[in-house]
DNA sequence: CGCCAGGGTCTCG
DNA sequence: CGAGACCATGGC
């Protein structure tokens, strides 16, 4: 079962694009690929299966990891809206750089600069005028000029210092693989714009840690808004603590669920 | 026009 | 450790 609007909108990625007919147009890595999403079912029209039931998870195991879920209204209110929503295996620099460009930044802004950087930086694909996202070595290369002309700012610096340790091999994104999760959260955190919040998506989303648990303004609100009872406004570092701890060892998924339901939900209620 | 957005970094108590 | 200033950009 796989909700694939869901998956593709929720803010995990950025580069997907729906086509008339519904089906929706991307690239998995450097390869071509044309999805639907037919009655919950996974429908590969272009591309190579396997490479897609990956990329999408499909192994996740919903139903188990929705047993998990603590049963307050908030959390059924998420699931009920977002069922199908599944946390995909993203290529990790790919992911990383997506995310130092996010910070302070609303969805669709990460969309226009990660479609700039595809455009003026990225290889070429078969089969597609879609661009693959720009390997380390690719940004590593270009001026800081040229990414601020993608509409980064104040990032472009961060992307390109981080961009030049992950090319010249300083920053080893696979072998952290072998990391537990604190070890693999502090790695990333020695790179230039990855802070925890950082860190943590880039682990939920690149690195299939489930535990990660990122803590952003949205679950900031519904923090305050439905699970904080008394005392002043918590630090984002309590948030994550009492949320994973509650949650669990897959309260990224139950995080994911709560920040797409609020996000699209918007404007009926506030602090 | 003012506010806010999937924050990080640096400085100062 | 915790709070505040600063950093760029675009949509509403």
């Amino acid at each position: 079962m796989i909700n694939l609007r869901a998956t593709l909108e929720c803010g995990q990625v950025f580069h997907w694009r729906e086509r008339t007919d519904g089906a929706w147009e991307g690239l998995i890595g450097e390869h071509r690929a044309v999805v639907r999403d037919s009655d919950g079912r996974l429908e590969v029209l272009d591309g190579d299966k396997d490479t897609a039931a990956e990329y999408f998870a499909l192994d996740h195991d919903l139903e188990e990891i929705y047993a998990g879920f603590p049963r307050d209204a908030t959390m059924l209110a998420a699931l009920d809206f977002c069922r199908g929503l599944r946390i995909i295996r993203q290529p990790d620099w790919e992911c990383l750089a997506t995310f130092i460009t996010s910070s302070m930044k609303q969805v669709t802004h990460i969309r226009q600069m990660s479609q700039a950087l595809r455009a003026r930086f990225g290889r070429a694909v078969r089969g597609t005028d879609q661009r693959a996202y720009p390997d380390a070595a690719a940004l590593a290369s270009a001026t800081e000029a040229d990414l601020r002309a993608c509409g980064l700012g104040y990032r472009a610096k961060h992307l390109l210092a981080t961009a030049r340790r992950v090319a010249s091999g300083q920053a080893d994104l696979a072998g952290w693989r072998r990391l537990d999760d604190e070890g693999l959260r502090e790695a990333l955190c020695t790179l230039p714009g990855v802070g925890r919040k950082v860190a943590n998506c880039v682990m939920l989303f690149g690195y299939e840690r489930l535990a990660a648990f990122p803590v952003d303004t949205w679950v900031a609100r519904i923090m305050r808004n439905h699970y904080w009872r008394g005392g002043r406004k918590p630090t984002p570092l309590a948030i994550e603590r009492r949320l994973a701890g509650r949650f669990g060892p897959q309260a990224g998924y139950a995080q994911q669920y709560l920040f797409h339901h609020a996000r699209m939900t918007k404007r009926r209620e506030r602090p």
